[in-house]
DNA sequence: CAGTGGTCTAGACCACACC
DNA sequence: GTGTGGTCTAGACCACTGT
């Protein structure tokens, strides 16, 4: 443990593999990383100088550089020209743990589980049509999954999907959870885009989840691309408010 | 106007300031984005190797590659060893246009409007006091808003801040928005953590926003932190979600 | 002034994709 | 093979901060 403000050595106990196929610069930030979250770097403590850190494990400086790049873009460090490379308070770094393309549920020990409603091929609404850029009434795959947590619903997701793109199965979609589905088919994902809002819940939205009549619900509905621009998934989903929310965090630019 | 698949050469017209105190990269990065959004680099467009590139504008390597790392940051440019750089599609560079700190409203003709409801000096609740980091019941100040859009109200914005922080007044912020002033008081923001989620809205929440009674308002907690961890800033808002929703954009990664 | 990070150069070798 | 991007090196000079 180190207290706040005091020149750290940051490096001592790494190890680097110059055999690996990990690069260097990655097994430095990496090492930071964890030394940063275990607490072993204390919030506000002051690195050595880049050039001395390279030194110390015989990189050079742009490798170096790059390490603890990375770690600025992840907002675990801050750098200012003329005074140094400071640890971010552990308030904002656990604020940063949150967010990503998956659901945040799966922390804590909420019990998260996933059931599979329907597996169907269907002809596409005009809507889905649209968000997949196919054309209206062609055949695509419809799942409709009910998400919980501690055993009680959270919430319905209802995803659209281009035939044949994905070989989706009933076993390998209760197993690994769709976007894993979908990255192990080889598939890059890109980016994705997303709307989130809100009304008030149907009569068949309020039972299935759980909810009482005249109830607000979440609505988001996410278009996932890959790297050619091609529309992968569409999805359009309603989250219990009472016992859900989004969670995310944003780095400044 | 190239086509789709083409190598090109896209920095013809470039010219480059080696006396100016923008970066040579980031230089030649504006140029590209320009280009790129401007549709004179249509999508799928293959760039020369980046060796070739750098000889053409008398750069380095390093530097040519800095420009398109940076590119590839932002979704705009995708990359694969042994293939070569490409544009990514219209479709998803637009999507990747939304999300920011900031509202969304400012797009199209929406004549967006901010009034300044109240702006007081106030003992901080429990959970104000909380978020801010001070004692219950420490002074803050408060700010109330009412954003609209086509004259129609959509949020109501309630902020809290540290006292002595900043120098707010009322004429700066129905110029500014609160982020700009924030900014221009010489603080360097971090980060910032949202929490958005749904409930029906109360009958005095109704009548501000012009819902009926019993209508969805979407509701959003953000915690505003600088770069030494201290936390700036404390919104709690509600938007009217007949009228209003969340768009943002996630990169894969 | 001395110390820090920010930028830039001119090479080298390697891993991967396609032919 | 050939061509692509990915990694790494060993320097250099500059801009900003605080003494």
């Amino acid at each position: 443990m180190t207290t706040s403000g005091e020149l750290v050595s940051p490096l001592d106990g790494i190890v680097l593999d110059r055999a690996s196929p990990v690069p260097l610069y990655y097994q430095v930030a990496q090492y930071l990383e964890r030394a940063i979250e275990s607490g072993a770097l204390s919030p506000g403590s002051r690195f050595e100088n880049e050039i001395q850190l390279a030194d110390r494990l015989g990189l050079s400086r742009p490798t170096m550089r790059r390490a603890m790049q990375h770690l600025v873009d992840k907002g675990l460090l801050v750098r200012r020209r003329g005074i140094g490379t400071r640890v971010v308070s552990p308030t904002v770094r656990r604020s940063l743990e949150l967010t990503s393309l998956h659901d945040d549920l799966s922390r804590d020990g909420q019990r998260p589980g996933t059931k599979l409603l329907s597996l169907s091929e269907v002809p596409a609404t005009a809507k889905v049509a649209l968000a997949l850029g196919l054309p209206a009434g062609a055949q695509v795959v419809e799942i409709v999954r009910l998400r919980s947590a501690m055993d009680q619903p959270i919430a319905k997701m209802t995803n659209h999907l281009p035939l044949g793109l994905i070989d989706l199965t009933a076993t390998n979609l209760e197993r690994q959870g769709l976007y894993e589905v979908i990255r192990s088919s080889g598939i890059r994902l890109h980016s994705a885009t997303q709307v989130i809002g809100a009304r008030v819940a149907s009569a068949a939205e309020a039972r299935l989840l759980g909810e009482t009549r005249g109830a607000a619900v979440l609505t988001m509905q996410r278009t996932t691309y890959d790297d050619s621009g091609a529309v992968i998934e569409y999805g359009n989903h309603i989250y219990a408010a009472s016992r859900y929310s989004f969670q995310l965090s944003l780095l400044a630019g």
